[in-house]
DNA sequence: TATGAATGAGTCTTCATTCAT
DNA sequence: CATGAATGAAGACTCATTCAT
């Protein structure tokens, strides 16, 4: 709608800065095929050749926003080490905090992230891997985090911990899609509320 | 994949049901803007203007296999009427019928959900709102069960109803996604088991 | 709008002509290639095959629909035999039958004669040198007669026959076009007297 | 008919300009439908994007031919202000005049009259409209002189304005079509001559 | 004779990328 | 660095004609 930025003799970085920047307003508009190199050079206000000087092709573009997106969560690390668990409550703590870090990570990149949950999907192979070995990387953490409380004996000794860490994945990737990515300001304490609630007890009654 | 041979002449809808099933072939393959009508009609062994003869466009053929898909969940309901809900496990009875009708289905058409689930996705407005609007009527049945349950007094009172609706939405497409769409024989009971148990009772102890 | 003929089992020569008449009503409506071979079997109430059972190809209807026109005008000849020019009243005479003549084919055949006037212009060789020798043989008709008047000394000696005759031929098409093609109670005599009147005196005061 | 060479980075209006010159050949010698983009990009020795960078579709370039030969008309006005009108004589001047400038007119731009008259004819309704207003606008400037001449008292009073306007039109397009869309030199005397003579005084003697 | 399903050459148009200026 | 004119491979769609039934 607003042209990004301003004009003429940026240093190279700013310039692509904001070429990545007009890239991701229209690919949130269009998605990726949607998109041509022409909506985002002229929400850039740059001229076609400028474009190629600083991304090889379309591809990049995307492929480096969805890259940047994708870095964002491997800084979503409340806490720098392992955190000792004695108790259930210890456990909800440290879920609690995983999940506002997570959503509020997601909710601030919202246009990127909605690049990952919408755009991303469907597109060519090289994409889909990495979506894939994403989610997969993230699992892993779901996964980990799980075994943890295992180990400590504060949950089930039988969990499914595997399909749980699933179940996890995509209870958080609707409900960012839902609440998060359109939203301009998410009750992240609802949000966590009902994410912790569930995660810990279900809906049986207490 | 083979062409059927020379010239044969099918009745309308054989030939239309057969171009279909080319279709759902060559776009689980190369998504939707992977596959042309080239793929399509090499697959179904027929001519360019065959083709035409029976869909007016490559988006048409798509939205008639989106549609079918999306009319596979209206089918699913595995019981006919409101079922008495007394005891927990009552709806831990309903829930797992549920689930194994659901994922049944997924599995069964397994193709034509991976069009709802990973190539649908990220496309123009069209299928955008068709899968918003499919999303918010499985929610709605999602939440509806569940309120059953709280107005029957079998689960707890407080629960965020709305979001946890969402929640079990995300997880039976995480898991469909990462368990159904590919795999030949799924382990149906693990995932139901998996399902019910951690939404009946999250991962505490018991 | 409203199927041409009834239905099955006619004669050759009966669904030949079935054809040719939907194929006119066709072509009247979109010209040649605004016209589909689906429109004129569709108005005929025809299948595909049959059409082409009776013509052997879109071009050949529309070349038989022009030749019949052609043939129309071949048929205008107002007396069998040369008549006597003594004085301008007889050529007036002439003149006037001539045009009451050719008016009156014109716009009884009008359908037809749309063809060949609005049509048929534009298309590729073949049907511009069919045109080009009709106009050729009906300039020579006119010049004709023109010279006959000159021989007989009722008009001016030094008219320019060959040229007058082609404006003659442009005034009775343009007349045609405005006056005839589309009227259903055209004013014939209105139309004779200022055809006669001008080619016989001009705009000049007696 | 010859490539310029290598590729040449010309002014916008230059190119556009030079292909609407190849497109107008092209379409001089195949009519609308029977030239092909691909006739007029080897014209112009310009690749197919070229084309559509400076015009919307093959529809456009002949429409724009086309409004360019529909100018050309208002700008035959051989003299600026209403003529006086006092003797037959002026009137024969006044005839003579427009005669020479609007067959010169028509010659000077024979390839884009060529347009008008032979290919822009039975296409579909929205040329066909552009023409009718056009012929519309010229006969109402013809009626407008000649009904100078009837209140002027130096011709017929009894005379059908409105029909004989139409008649010139006719004269001068058939006329036009016949001596000067092809023809190098043509006698414009003689074709102005036999114009005026004829719409004076008619083809009676003297 | 009649039918209508099937064919495929033919065209227009798009758009990512290149390159002269 | 920047510009924007030029490129052309790629792809969707049309429709006259053929042929199995």
């Amino acid at each position: 709608m607003a042209k990004t930025g301003g004009r003429r003799n940026l240093k190279r970085t700013e310039r692509r800065e904001q070429i990545l920047q007009s890239a991701l307003q229209a690919f949130s508009r269009g998605g990726y095929h949607g998109t041509h190199v022409a909506d985002i050079i002229e929400q850039a206000g740059v001229a076609r050749g400028t474009f190629y000087l600083h991304f090889e092709s379309k591809h990049d573009v995307f492929d480096t926003l969805v890259d940047r997106t994708l870095r964002l969560f491997l800084d979503v690390r409340p806490m720098g080490e392992e955190p000792a668990v004695r108790t259930l409550t210890d456990a909800e703590e440290i879920l609690r905090a995983s999940y506002h870090a997570v959503l509020g990570t997601i909710h601030k990149h919202r246009k990127l992230m909605q690049l990952l949950f919408e755009e991303a999907v469907g597109l060519e192979k090289g994409f889909r891997r990495k979506l894939e070995r994403h989610f997969a990387a993230w699992h892993e953490r779901i996964q980990g985090t799980m075994q943890l409380f295992v180990d400590a004996g504060v949950v089930r000794r039988d969990l499914d911990v595997e399909m749980t860490s699933d179940m996890v994945l995509g209870m958080v990737e609707r409900l960012a899609r839902r609440y998060l990515l359109k939203a301009a300001r998410p009750d992240f304490d609802r949000l966590v509320d009902a994410l912790v609630t569930f995660e810990l007890g279900g809906i049986r009654k207490r």
